[in-house]
RNA sequence: GGCCCCAUCGUCUAGCGGUCUAGGACGUCGCCCUUUCAAGGCGAAAACACGGGUUCGAGUCCCGUUGGGGUCACCA
């Protein structure tokens, strides 16, 4: 480790799009690492390939991370005594390590060009071996690099990787790995247009910025064995590595990926970018909570947790080292939970007013404060209150079909004369609150020798026109007097007009 | 295919040689409550991939098989 003892890590995402939310579970490890350890946490754009570079997606990394709640101690925008953190902006280390390297005999020019490399792979193909590289330009003499320049070649540098001896890791996650150097390739460190790529790069930037440990999906594994030889090559003391497991598709089947989003198998969407869970009601808390109880657990058997807990028991050595199936519909449960049980009805309220006013309604306040307590228990997410409590702002109203006005063991004449009978019941009611609408509801019923449920759910659905809604005398509080008695005539007369 | 890793209910997981007749959670199913839908309460079904070892004793250690995943770019 380098001089202090301070617990750095970092999330070094490459801008080429959204963010994922596999990247997003990486990055909320190596943060939980870093804030357990009381150190800090970097944000490092590796903007190092050129052409699949995207301009937003910086600031979309930026913005989804505030959202999680996921702070960073130093980034291209905060500022940091590492910088500048921006790949791209560094482009005068990479070229001086890598010249640094092939000045100690640790690392080569080749001028091979593309399609040079493709006819090398397709005889080695040909002749049954594994494809890569054959390392013909590794102990080129100055003349045949001279003749190569002289052509206009443009050359690369290449890592000379030793070819006999093994390497042994010891990850934090993954645990002992070893690999045999004759496996191993004389990768890329320096592209032809000058840029580093990420072996170069993460290895030159993590020293100089003193990571302490280098925290990434288990992807980066096959490459592990080349980076530890950079690190030696360089003489530089290593971080420790922490290889984290991937998040899988819901049947287990490949690694999640946008490509492979859609629909589980019980029909449900698969969401897979952070910002389609904000979109999708969502609240952030949940969906940490959700990330962190895959491959982690909270050590007791509780499932919900804050943020500031997990922070204080997390342990990177207990993450679990298999990849896991996406457990997608556990966060409807989890989002559910923090609706109801971690959060006022006002505060719910607050959140609601969003996806309402998305749905193009129009949010009065008032009736915002009185309708959330009714919806608390029963959303999953935000946007579920715009099909179930949505009839509560709506300008027009919308009434229901005679099909679903009529209950139960009940026909068309029946229904009519129960809404008529409840309706006379209650033009004489001076109390339009719940509890009176209740009992005067329930004496009707016994007027009529019928059951509650045939009584309460007629007049739900004449004065909410939905057969699925927030419990019937609350919301006819709710929507007053006159308006619901305007309902349940209107409701009379599609009766008998059926 | 080569290399690397992984392997407990459908899924996420607890389990770090005996306390496991394998625990929790989601989901599923049943019952209760109930004006719909939820929520809540109670309960049920549901797993140590297989085969060898090691050991007095193995879900826990070792080997193999099978299965799964990852990776083999001048992308990260």
């Amino acid at each position: 480790m380098t001089a202090s003892n301070t617990v750095r890590t970092r999330f070094a995402p490459s801008p080429t799009g959204a963010l994922h939310i596999g990247s997003a579970r990486t990055a909320l490890f190596g943060w939980l690492l870093a804030r357990h350890a009381g150190g800090q946490f970097v944000l490092r754009i590796e903007d190092t390939d050129q052409k699949r570079y995207v301009a937003e997606s910086e600031q979309e990394f930026i913005d989804m991370f505030a959202w999680l709640g996921i702070d960073f101690d130093e980034s291209p925008q905060i500022g940091g005594d590492y910088g500048p953190y921006r790949q791209s902006e560094r482009l005068d280390h990479y070229q001086k390590w890598a010249q640094w390297l092939i000045d100690h005999d640790k690392a080569y020019r080749a001028y091979d060009t593309p399609e040079e490399l493709a006819a090398i792979n397709e005889q080695r193909r040909a002749d049954g071996l594994p494809p890569g590289y054959d390392r013909r330009h590794r102990e080129l003499t100055a003349e045949q690099e001279q003749a190569f320049i002289d052509e206009g070649r443009v050359p690369v540098v290449r890592f000379k990787v030793p070819l006999t001896g093994k390497v042994v890791v010891n990850d934090l996650v993954q645990g002992h790995i070893e690999f045999d150097n004759s496996t191993l390739q004389d990768i890329v460190l320096l592209k032809s247009d000058g840029f580093p790529t990420y072996h170069l790069a993460h290895v030159i930037d993590d020293h100089l910025m003193q990571i302490s440990h280098v925290t990434r999906s288990n992807e980066w594994v096959p490459s592990l064995p080349v980076h530890v030889h950079l690190w030696h090559a360089f003489g530089w003391e290593l971080p420790q590595y922490a290889h984290l497991p991937v998040l899988l598709n819901p049947n287990g089947k490949g690694k999640l990926s946008k490509r492979h989003a859609g629909f589980s198998e019980s029909g449900k969407q698969v969401l897979v970018l952070v910002k389609e869970f904000r979109e999708a009601g969502y609240l952030p808390e949940a969906v940490i909570n959700f990330l962190t109880n895959i491959g982690w657990n909270f050590g007791d058997e509780r499932e919900v947790f804050d943020i500031e807990e997990a922070i204080e028991r997390f342990d990177i050595g207990r993450v679990n080292p298999a990849n896991s199936a996406y457990p997608i519909e556990k966060l409807d449960w989890l989002n559910g939970v923090y609706i109801r049980e971690k959060m006022s009805a006002e505060t719910l309220a607050g959140h609601l007013r969003k996806p309402l006013e998305q749905a193009g309604l129009n949010v009065d306040e008032a009736t915002l404060q009185v309708v959330a307590p009714l919806v608390q228990t029963r959303i999953k997410t935000l946007n579920d209150v715009v099909d179930l409590a949505g009839f509560f702002f709506k300008p027009d109203f919308t009434p229901a079909s005679a099909d679903d006005l009529i209950q139960r063991k009940m026909d068309t004449a029946g229904m009519i004369a129960m809404l008529q009978h409840a309706e006379q019941r209650l033009k004489t009611l001076d109390d339009w609150q719940t509890d009176a609408l209740h009992s005067a509801m329930l004496t009707v019923v016994e007027e009529l020798g019928l059951k509650n449920g045939q009584v309460f759910g007629g007049l739900r659905v004449a004065v909410t026109g939905q057969k699925v809604s927030t419990p019937t005398f609350e919301s006819m509080e709710i929507i007053g007097r006159d308006e619901s008695l305007r309902r349940i005539q209107q409701a009379i007369n599609i009766l008998q007009a059926g």
